[in-house]
RNA sequence: GCCAGCGUAGCUCAGUCGGCAGAGCAACUGAUUUGUAAUCAGUAGGUCGUCGGUUCGAAUCCGUCCGCUGGCUCCA
């Protein structure tokens, strides 16, 4: 259909496949009608699909007739000994280790999604090819229940109903990654940031404030300066002096640290603060309230004798586990995130200590029996951490809470503790967040519950609704009992009809509707609409 | 940042070939006093994202910038 298209790679992917082309051709949701019917054709052709082994030579001049350069380079890595595999179905010839459908008929149900743009082997340097995503099933039912899954999630779309339900926005003449939080949206992050400092607390924690800005010196001192520099906003300039937007709350805190000598007998010492940070992030990346420029992490470091590292990791997960479960995520899953042994030049400290300190969070996670899957590679620059991930009610996986050992700062500000021994001794430090941030946490919660708050979180919690107006004063009075009681509510006094007035809670999505008519009024009662919504919808 | 698409009333969207700017919902006004998901009628609301160009004439064609969307790369 677009004779000079080059082929990139295609796999199979989770819900579906992508393959990446090569075209002067711009591809249109028009083309990829066109391109199902033409897999259609195909599909009724029942095509035999072969798999051929050919020599390394063999498969280069396939390829190189075809000017395939992508699949050259790809094969130009494969090892020259081992057989190469290449599939073919009609005139259509790839690099493939397969396997494959036996016939083109075998496939069944499918559809194109999307079209986007991609770097050839994820390269932003290298060509930007198109790919095109898609999806496949045994059925036209499996096909049916995934599109409507796709639905679905449309319609928890954060972004969607935090307008819908008037929650937060962003505003263009603002700025893009800023967030205005609205008063319904300001109440739900109000109740979650109470709860959270409530339960810090009770745990041991000393909560902090510290500044938005920072001189230059400290974030040299931090190391920020040189290794996240792209991240930050660029520096303002007070009396003759730089001052740097905070993209991250650690050095504030170890300056509290450091305010004094500390003994052993202190530690740990726990700081915690919903700190509000600036990163510059690129323009393509924002995403609604998930990828922001402006946020506020739930942050705490805790500084540590090397004796209580396990200790504080597995208090730490314990208190994650509890946030989590309140939320009703009830499944997460934890990764180790440790350095490649082969990569070191991109890591901070010493062999000794990064074993340690990977051990440490491994045991951590045994002492708990929590399953982890190990993650090589994924190591921040300056310590290993266990990063939890977090399965929402249509069962997408989130990036949730971190628990960071820090193996670069307490050397970098070079802070310490006397021991019993009198000496100078070195803090570990560990830095977590359990929500991640309220911006990422809040809007990932709006598609969780789909925009349902559970009571304790609804911005409004009761509506009162007279029938008529003759009813009025009653339903103020009702509606000022619940006050007195601590609750939110509202009064609907307009002169709609009673289902007027309860499909309009009905999309706010209010947990309670009062009803109050002439029976209730004469009885002194009230007559109760409770809405349970699904979470689970697929 | 990159590739592609998009930007019309508060919201969702229509607007054909370049020829007077449209609908539904919301808002407001009036009537209605209502019993568990939409009462009726009327009114008002827009520099068609921005700046520039083409044209007798631009929401419409071209360019620029801003923003958004889907991805890529990056990330809490």
């Amino acid at each position: 259909m677009f004779p000079d298209t080059r082929l990139g790679i295609g796999p199979a992917i989770e819900d579906g496949f992508y393959y990446d082309f090569d075209t002067s051709h711009g591809f249109t949701p028009e083309d990829l009608e066109k391109i199902e019917q033409e897999m259609k054709r195909i599909v009724k052709e029942n095509l035999p699909v072969t798999r051929d082994i050919v020599s390394k030579d063999e498969a280069r001049k396939i390829f190189e007739e075809r000017k395939a350069l992508f699949k050259l380079e790809l094969l130009d890595e494969l090892p020259s000994e081992e057989p190469i595999s290449i599939y073919r179905q009609g005139e259509f010839i790839d690099l493939c280790a397969g396997p494959h459908v036996p016939y083109t008929g075998y496939v069944k149900a499918y559809k194109l999604l999307s079209i986007a743009g991609a770097y050839w082997r994820g390269d932003e340097k290298r060509p930007m090819l198109q790919r095109i995503y898609g999806t496949a099933f045994m059925d036209q039912g499996g096909l049916d229940a995934h599109l409507a899954k796709l639905e679905d999630i449309k319609r928890r779309d954060h972004r969607r109903l935090g307008k819908d339900l008037d929650l937060f926005s962003i505003e263009e003449e603002g700025g893009p990654g800023l967030v205005y939080w609205h008063p319904k949206g300001a109440i739900i992050r109000e109740i979650i940031e109470n709860f959270w400092k409530e339960e810090h607390r009770k745990r041991g924690y000393d909560l902090v404030y510290t500044p938005h800005i920072a001189k230059l010196g400290l974030w040299k001192v931090s190391g920020h300066w040189d290794w996240y520099k792209d991240n930050m906003y660029s520096p303002m300039e007070i009396d003759e002096m730089q001052y740097l937007l905070k993209p991250m709350n650690c050095p504030f805190h170890i300056l509290i640290y450091k305010g004094k000598t500390r003994s052993y007998r202190d530690l740990p010492i726990r700081y915690g603060e919903l700190g509000t940070v600036y990163r510059y992030e690129r323009s393509g990346v924002l995403h609604g309230m998930l990828r922001v420029r402006g946020f506020t992490q739930d942050d705490a470091h805790l500084f540590c004798r090397p004796d209580q590292l396990e200790q504080q990791l597995i208090e730490v997960l314990d208190l994650t586990g509890f946030m989590l479960k309140t939320f009703g995520y009830d499944e997460y899953y934890c990764m180790l995130s440790v350095r490649d042994p082969n990569d070191k030049a991109n890591y901070i400290g010493e062999d000794e200590v990064w074993q340690q300190a990977e051990e440490a969070l491994e045991r951590a996670l045994k002492a708990r029996n929590l399953k982890y899957q190990i993650d090589v590679g994924e190591a921040k620059f300056y310590g290993p951490a266990i990063d939890i991930k977090i399965k929402d009610a249509v069962g997408r996986l989130w990036q949730g809470p971190t628990i960071q050992a820090d193996l670069n700062l307490p050397e970098r500000f070079d802070i310490h503790y006397i021991g019993e021994d009198g000496q100078r001794h070195r803090p570990v430090m560990i830095h977590r967040t359990v929500l991640g941030t309220m911006e990422r946490f809040i809007g990932g919660l709006i598609e969780h519950y789909a925009g349902a708050f559970p009571m304790w979180l609804s911005p409004v919690q009761i509506r009162v609704m007279p029938v008529s107006e003759k009813q009025s004063d009653y339903a103020k009075t009702v509606a000022a009992g619940f006050e007195e009681l601590g609750l939110r509510v509202e009064c609907d006094l307009g002169q709609d009809k009673i289902g007027y007035k309860i499909r309009q809670a009905q999309i706010e999505k209010i947990p309670y509707m009062v009803i109050v008519g002439a029976r209730e009024k004469e009885a002194n009662t009230i007559s109760v609409r409770h809405e349970v919504w699904e979470i689970l919808a697929v």
